[in-house]
DNA sequence: ATGCTGTTATAATATGAATATAACAATCCC
DNA sequence: GGGATTGTTATATTCATATTATAACAGCAT
């Protein structure tokens, strides 16, 4: 999977890749029990840091998206905690659409764009 | 308007009050024309320093949701530019829904999730 | 045995967040 | 006019986080 990383972000670096390794789950790039590239691998590729590759691994951990193991480094393991998961989408949302609504983005336009995304990501399960 | 702040959240203080003030702007807790508390005095009713504060309508100033006026202080006026607030929108639903997808939350979960945070916050317009 | 893996430790640097004082000019109220 | 409050700006300090840099260790593969 091919990983970009934008060094004018104003975005953390780990950040920017677990978001990206998050979207390469979704799309179905990364499939379940598949190995990410190891941490001094994946660094090199990009051109930073061991240690912010591994940060971002141990984020996924954490996050519940991979597990770690010792011959196979990190691989992708999704655990579903789907409380949780919507508490934390719903929170996400409703920064959102205040923002959405304040310039006048209306709740047919917001829906009619998360369609768009699910097409264009086809691989969305 | 209540503003609460979470002193163990790890968002920082300013983005807490940036996002709480777009939310009372899209609830209609703060309408077009309304001025905001004075820097010292929002930051003394909340217990934070002054400049966290400043730095918070700063923001809302440059995300084109305030205008700052010599006389009245921070006053709300949104500066709605649609294509950059659906490119920024398109985005950030971009990395939420890939994280949903991977945790078992469907497209229709989602779009139910969007209609009940609408119906909630009945003054969204 | 060599080389790779994840993991851990430590240190240095850089950047941003938050606080603390302080001052200035414009405005408002009495 | 005079005092209080406004936003703005400047400077400094403290603290946390992000990023990089070396280094070492134990487990595993060929």
């Amino acid at each position: 999977m091919i990983i970009e990383i934008d060094f004018n972000s104003d975005e953390a670096l780990y950040l920017q890749l677990r978001n990206q390794i998050i979207m390469g789950i979704a799309t179905a790039q990364f499939q379940e029990g598949d190995s990410l590239p190891s941490v001094r691998q994946l660094a090199d590729s990009i051109g930073i840091n061991m240690h912010t590759v591994n940060k971002a691994y141990t984020v996924l951990k954490q996050e519940g998206y991979v597990k770690v193991d010792r011959r196979k480094g990190a691989v992708i393991a999704i655990d579903v905690d789907r409380m949780q998961a919507l508490a934390e989408l719903k929170r996400e949302l409703q920064v959102i659409l205040a923002k959405s609504s304040c310039k006048n983005i209306s709740c047919e336009e917001v829906h009619q764009l998360i369609n768009e995304i699910y097409e264009d990501y086809g691989g969305l399960k």
